[in-house]
DNA sequence: GCGATTTATTTTAGGCTTTAAAGTATGTCG
DNA sequence: CGACATACTTTAAAGCCTAAAATAAATCGC
């Protein structure tokens, strides 16, 4: 059991380069050339040799492979600062990946405010932009025209053409059909099943993948944060609702129809609290914003309260100034995250389970309470019980997530097809 | 959402060939050798033509890899009765598999009948056997001259030698490490970890392998039953427990850690009744044979009842015959068992959810309510709601699971290999 | 400094798998 | 019977990868 409060900065400083650090071992259709391509990229820099041995394969593959894909312009011999007077033998030459190979667009589209990032191919950002939201609900024309500034400002910033960036990832929250681009229903859109994908595709002539916030911050964790060490974890986001995601074998798992994971509508109590979902006793009627908002009303004695993360922060105060009403709603929620954590690690086992979203600023939650609990309610066998980390990221983590997407798929269809 | 009671023959005659119908779409590892040879089996007959096309792979690697399978006696030419004047142009040539090129011994141990059974390659019992098993805990070492006969048995049975099995499955109640064999915990054993599989292995010379009772039942699903025309499933038991197996693009899914999947455990109420693992709220503590007998206890007006499954047709019987106190066990028995379908759905998004166990004869556990009760318990958004069926096997089930289980192994290894 | 040693990378020849395409076999249709 | 359609087989060649030999570039001991 372990907590971490890291930063954006510190999670980069952990480890170099981006993506998992872990091979897939399951898949051997992966062609070599992106096997070398990722193995370097998730270490920073790698030698032929290492990379030879790390992927099993020959070290006359690893020459061939790297010529080409330096040749592509997509890798390059750079000074190894590491091994600098190491051992004996030659001395490796260290490969890297060409920052400006390539670069993608990462957007996350929120009901308070929009973000979005251009970052090249390992990842680092060459501009951000954020803009304020308004709240309503718009139809995605209305959101397209929204973003679409964010897109050419970024573009202005990084001195670069629509041309020049390989794809463009968007998280959004509500559920999302990764595979089409369609999302089926959303807080943020007037319509049910729209093409949000096509929308911006067409906007944009790049291509465009969409998935939703949940799976966007996991990717986050899985490329740049406490995750890349991991070949299986899990993400459970606490905010507006509860959300979740899953990394099984290095791979974002989304569910058998390319839906589920919907852990903040399981039901944790028979004709429990009501839900937005209008059924009840899901963990998000006593976990997610509005359902402490709802307690705080009565527990604050006030009836009408204006923005949901105002009272929410008078709620908190009022709790740490040691009012026990404000407390017990804490309590409560804690108790019964915990009981949905323990679900978790019942049923998909993970050996990590990271905890995120702006609630975690709300200790209640991650107390050392809370962690025991979940251990409490959880068979493990094997004594080998699930680790559980809470991290705070910055407001860029979603966009940040997005552009993992997007590198993921520009990766496939860059250097996946050996004459690009 | 459809429900289905249907016969092992019925099962049989349903479709021909044995295992996953399916392709897997995920692996492109598996050698076209192996590719081949389960398409043939998948499909009882299939041609040279049709194979390549369902496999997409040229004609003449097909004609090449099938003459070597033919060699090596693993398939066969045989009359394709389905096609007789059908089409125009040279009439296809249906291979089949040689049905005794290799056999295996499927063992299920459980607390009242151990079973086991003797299959050729093709899933077609030889020889079948059960015997009383005595009800209390013993060692791996008693357990091993438990079943010892039962093999000798079957092999006499069948006219076969122990050198002529290819593989044997064990399914077994408990937490099993199907990579190791290693039954951690079970209720029918004395010892924690114990090594199942090394001891069985080390009586029969075979190639043993170990999983416990809810995957063995998902491989009978996805090897021989309903699952067979699917990619994605799970499979619910109720029974002394309540277990589920989950199978993910045709294969058995078995946690991110070989754990995992204890639906049973899983939390459906805070500070909940007390469950045999000594922790409050678990689904199977107002699900599984020792829930409702307990309740029944009180419901009955009896303070000892001699055998769980007695006392639990005494129970239904009484709800039968209009016992309010009766009915209202099995009624809210359903409804917890709802809430648990509606968590597996809202988690995994399954197509198919199977249900299955002996227990599923108490009607009230199926009834129509209940599973509208899971519908209604789910957000479905693409309006595919899933599929709920129930399906009462016969006692061989879990014997023939254990057999899919030993059946996918001698495959990997005999058909695997290009050089047996 | 010099050769031995060590490790990294490159080159080369060959093996294996698979395919496309041409060729052969065997049926139906008119 | 010839035209056609479909299934299967053969064959040459392409691709991918490896093992092994060759080459390169460093350290170590003297």
């Amino acid at each position: 059991m372990s907590k971490a409060l890291m930063s954006e900065a510190q999670a980069k400083a952990a480890a170099p380069g981006c993506g998992p650090i872990l091979p897939d071992h399951n898949d051997q259709s992966r062609s070599l050339r992106k096997q070398v391509f990722e193995h370097v990229r998730a270490h920073g820099t790698a030698a032929r040799a290492d990379t030879a041995r790390a992927l099993s394969i020959s070290a006359g593959s690893v020459t061939g492979i790297a010529a080409e894909l330096i040749t592509d312009g997509f890798l390059q011999e750079v000074e190894d600062v590491a091994r600098q007077g190491a051992s004996r033998g030659r001395p490796p030459v260290a490969l890297a990946v060409v920052a400006d190979s390539f670069h993608v667009i990462g957007i996350n589209i929120s009901d308070r405010v929009h973000s979005a990032v251009l970052t090249d191919s390992v990842g680092c950002i060459l501009a951000e932009v954020t803009a304020t939201a308004d709240q309503q609900r718009r139809s995605v024309a209305e959101l397209v025209t929204e973003v679409a500034p964010l897109i050419a400002q970024l573009l202005d910033d990084a001195g670069k053409t629509e041309s020049e960036i390989a794809a463009i990832g968007i998280g959004i929250s509500g559920m999302v059909d990764n595979n089409t681009g369609v999302v089926k229903w959303s807080p943020l859109l007037t319509e049910a099943n729209a093409e949000l994908g096509s929308a911006f595709a067409a906007l944009t002539n790049c291509p465009v993948f969409v998935d939703n916030d949940a799976n966007i911050v996991t990717l986050a964790e899985l490329w740049f944060g406490d995750g890349r060490a991991k070949s299986d974890f899990a993400v459970v986001t606490v905010e507006h609702g509860v959300g979740m995601g899953l990394v099984l074998n290095n791979r974002l798992f989304r569910g058998a129809r390319g839906m589920g994971l919907e852990l903040g509508h399981t039901k944790v109590q028979l004709d429990g609290a009501l839900c937005r979902c209008g059924q009840r006793g899901c963990l998000e009627a006593y976990l997610a914003d509005y359902a402490l908002t709802r307690e705080a009303a009565t527990a604050l004695g006030v009836t009408t309260l204006q923005r949901t993360n105002v009272s929410l922060e008078v709620l908190f105060a009022e709790a740490k100034a040691g009012n026990r009403a404000a407390k017990a709603i804490f309590d409560r929620a804690a108790r019964y995250l915990s009981l949905g954590l323990a679900n978790v690690v019942q049923l998909f086992d993970p050996g990590l389970i990271i905890l995120s979203g702006e609630r975690m600023r709300y200790d209640y939650l991650y107390a050392d309470d809370m962690l025991s609990e979940v251990h409490k309610l959880t068979l493990h066998p094997g004594d080998n019980p699930c680790e559980i980390a809470t991290h705070a990221w910055g407001g860029l983590v979603w966009a940040k997530g997005a552009t993992a997407l997007a590198l993921t798929a520009a990766t496939d269809s860059l250097v996946g097809v050996s004459t690009p």
